[in-house]
DNA sequence: GTGAAAGCGCTAACAG
DNA sequence: CTGTTAGCGCTTTCAC
């Protein structure tokens, strides 16, 4: 039989507010029973039930992360930071993984259950006006990373600075017509790196063609996020240039993993990246510097471990106004646009 | 404030052991109070307290995953599995993410907690006798994965088949002077690998060589699982063979990620796989097919589907024997033994 | 400094 | 079919 706060009481012959309250450090304890009670617990291998505290308490010690799992490789490094940040706090990460974007409404809903975390992140979630009403109906404190909402805290990347890096990089290396690969229509940070495609271009002088613009229509469970989306996307626009002299010298993914599917397509074209084709993606998750893919780097694991920062502080401070955090992408050049393979492996 | 049942008791004018009755599905309540327990319920927003259910049924339908997070590509692929069963069920998943195979032991101890989680997933995690008696302490289902102990349900690849399947590959490659980079000494899935590697030598009729053998000496705190060990291990074993003619021609790493470092280390020195040495790899994480790794596959999804679905059956039949499953690993033959590079991206 | 007692919100006998 | 009541294990006033 687990042994409770009324056996040690018993065995330090206290009464069970007074173990409650050496064990919680109260200052009013005095240093001989303090010991006593200690003594008793450890000789009885003593364990506050975590569920009678968190009800007597009002609060877990619970943060919940919701994920959709297919951005496993982005959500393994923000998970880091996050794993990093909760580590120097008393709290313990519950993870909502989700299979496909669609089903992610229900993992949210477990989430918020009351009485199941204190505070919640949201991680590439798209924000819906039904969400953004879960979510504050739940009167939980939220910290959305990679996604936005103007009264929720947020951390994200500059996606449009980063889309603009990337179209920059690729006009640098003297490319004119570049191809932009896109998720299906709506989500919000690939938008933001079209409209940071569309400035870099209209700065070079450069008349935005839609031609050259492809938005995936396959995998739409995962909203384009996949490298077949980008397999596809990437013959369909080649598909559109057949027979003429105007296509796409260079592709802009604005994902990594459109750009994988992009480069096999490209491959099987018989186009070599870079000789070819100049590909750059968006995100360096890991695979990217095995595959020498040139992309928009991420701070991932920064991204995790300030969500969860100010997740820690919005709990001590429910009522402040929404802060949104913004990094900065940086642009890595790898082999797939010029850069050196050597730093590869 | 929140609502209880107290609150919709009162608005459906029935007592609370109705409304409780009513919310578990217990058969004797009657249709029309039901429906009018579930209208008061939806008109004011109830929804059960987590926390209060777990306290009075004293279970907490969560369940935890204690993971070194080092491992994560290999935990990302057990963790789809993990999730994909557990979607199927009532229950939540609390990842306990160490940075340190050695703050591991912290990281258990949380998720050990009374109260914390009905069961347990201990992923990659070395089994000491020690946290033996922790887990068997904490009267808590628990099951392995990738670590075997005689008393604790497990389920592994069976590594020592992979070993010499690695082994063989490379022998009928033509190699008989294979290297073999492991991790520190004493890890139990490497020993593994170890003593197939040398069954696949001896059935081939070729001595095993000490000094084709190497044990990780750097990066103690992830046990020699990682790209900076693999890349020292190889050039020590290359440092042992400096001037004389009978050094390796192939390696068999351990783990994938000391392949990847072994084949950095190779290319400094002037040697590309496979022209002029051949590397395999264990695991087929994510990365290994974009790096054209040669390597041993474990089923890691289906691990983390087996071991959730073991998991499952023992919280409901607590007393049955341990049950050990052992998946069998497949060769993947790419680039770096040989294989069409043609598959990559 | 310590104890008594009233919850925290829900479940589960036990009655009826 | 439904209500009463006693917990689940711990925290926290409020007294002393």
């Amino acid at each position: 039989m687990p042994v409770t706060i009324y056996d040690i009481a018993e065995g330090a012959d206290v009464s069970i507010a007074t173990v409650s309250r050496a064990f919680n450090g109260h200052p009013r304890v005095s240093e001989t029973t303090r010991e006593r009670v200690f003594a008793v617990a450890r000789a009885l291998g003593y364990e506050p039930h975590a569920s009678a505290q968190s009800l007597a308490r009002q609060n877990t010690q619970l943060i919940s992360a919701v994920v959709p799992i297919m951005t496993s490789a982005f959500f393994m490094e923000v998970l880091r930071g996050i794993q990093d940040r909760l580590d120097e706090s008393h709290y313990d990460l519950v993870v909502y993984a989700s299979r496909t974007l669609d089903s992610i409404g229900g993992q949210l809903s477990r989430a918020v259950q009351r009485g199941r975390a204190d505070g919640m992140l949201l991680i590439s979630t798209p924000i819906t006006d039904a969400r953004v009403r879960q979510i504050l109906a739940a009167r939980q404190p939220v910290v959305l990373v990679d996604a936005y909402h103007d009264d929720i805290d947020s951390v994200t990347v500059d996606n449009r600075r980063g889309g603009a890096v990337a179209t920059r990089h690729l006009l640098a290396r003297g490319h004119e017509r570049i191809g932009l690969l896109l998720p299906v229509e709506g989500s919000g940070p690939s938008d933001q790196r079209r409209a940071g495609y569309e400035d870099a271009l209209r700065e070079a002088g450069i008349e935005v063609d839609e031609d050259l613009i492809l938005h995936a229509m396959w995998d739409h469970v995962h909203h384009g996020y996949t490298r077949y989306a980008g397999y596809q996307g990437m013959r369909e626009l080649m598909g559109r240039f057949e027979g003429r002299d105007d296509g796409p010298t260079a592709v802009f993914a604005a994902a990594d993993v459109l750009a994988y599917g992009a480069l096999r397509a490209g491959r099987e074209a018989g186009y070599r990246a870079p000789r070819d084709i100049d590909v750059i993606g968006f995100d360096d998750i890991e695979p990217s510097a095995y595959a020498g893919l040139s992309t928009v780097r991420q701070p991932m694991y920064e991204m995790g471990k300030m969500a969860t920062e100010l997740l820690m502080r919005r709990l001590g401070n429910p009522a402040s106004p929404a802060q949104h955090t913004v990094f900065a992408p940086d642009l890595v050049v790898r082999e797939s646009s010029g850069g050196s393979a050597e730093k590869l492996v």
